[in-house]
DNA sequence: ACTCTCAGATACATGAGCGTATCTTCGATA
DNA sequence: TATCGAAGATACGCTCATGTATCTGAGAGT
């Protein structure tokens, strides 16, 4: 198909992702407090002026980062769920959650730097509690249904399990980034262990 | 028994230690990069010229803080460990577990600060992996212990289980002062489920 | 061709925080 | 009681970052 029309709403989203692209960068280097908006905006080719010409100030910056940060993920989660991992072994099933979940350690670092910020500003809660229940009812219904196939009878209700499963999920990527010990195989072969019903 | 004397080495061993307890608490509310010396200084009633005339900088008195809180950490891990979980159920274990390891939201968010600031210092990594390996090595010897008692085989290395476990803790952890949801007693339900080998 | 709007650059005011250098005061020792 | 040392306070310099206010230039529409 033809590529879209260079339109000046079309340019300004382009910049406005290229800032947002170079703020992810920085920000994941050097934490939220730590970044500066004049690294950000060299980083992505301009002057601190952009930075100001879409987003109010520092703060709605961040948050505008892990929007599309979150989106991504959820995205490239779903994508996984649905095709790559028809009937993988354990191993390859570790592989590919730890290359979607933790794909680089400037990314780990961002999500926990992210994480930080919201314990830190309850008010922001219910902007993050939508994407912190899409992804657990994802991994739901692909357990529902794996075990319906397989004919298995979970040993807790599968909303429960994939809310373990994520939240233990950011504590194995660090582990995997800081004592580089892959943690997410043994991880899976319990849980494969302890699903089913006696 | 007599209390100790109030000589100077003494004096100064206290302030020193009313700097780390403030400096906890404002490191653990605002974050490394927001705390400001003067808010540490003036929370332990003092000035920034106490500080300095104890720890050489803002990261040396950070890292101290950590070194004392790890240390605690163990020593109440290992009290737990050896005394109060004798032969108890999962939901009193879940709660003590929980209670031990992530107290309150305060103390999560400074353990979830230095993880992000570790791993931001490669160049500390060798002062914290001494922490990061007693602790799975505790646990493992508890697991062990338990094992033989009881009388079953694990299905895993007691300490590769161990380390799964910790690094499982803190997104329970978080997830429990966030969503507040507690995922402790399901991840022990399955855990319980997973240990022994078929 | 002309203007007008708006993206982005430049300039500015302000403040906060770190680290250092210099006092001051209080207790220990002689 | 006089002196000395060190804990902690005060004072200083300096850098850096945020936010705002103003400027400039390029492209869209008439």
């Amino acid at each position: 198909m033809a590529v879209e029309r260079w339109t000046p709403e079309r340019r300004r989203q382009h910049t406005r992702d290229l800032l947002l692209d170079a703020a992810q960068d920085v920000f994941a280097r050097r934490g939220f407090e730590g970044a500066s908006l004049e690294d950000i905006a060299e980083v992505a080719g301009f002057t601190r002026g952009a930075i100001y010409k879409h987003f109010a100030n520092k703060a709605e910056l961040f948050l505008a980062v892990n929007e599309r940060f979150n989106e991504r993920a959820l995205i490239a989660f779903a994508d996984m769920l649905e095709h790559d991992l028809a009937g993988d072994e354990n191993a390859a099933l570790a592989r590919k959650w730890r290359e979607v979940l933790a794909p680089e350690r400037d990314l780990l670092a961002l999500g926990m730097e992210f994480n930080l910020y919201v314990l830190r500003h309850p008010e922001m809660r219910a902007q993050v509690a939508e994407h912190r229940r899409r992804l657990p009812g994802m991994i739901a219904a692909f357990m529902e249904q794996r075990a319906a196939t397989t004919g298995i009878t979970l040993r807790l209700p599968a909303i429960t399990i994939a809310r373990v499963i994520l939240a233990a999920s950011d504590g194995l990527a660090f582990s995997a980034e800081f004592d580089d010990d892959d943690l997410y195989e043994p991880f899976l072969e319990l849980l494969n262990a302890a699903l089913p019903a006696d």
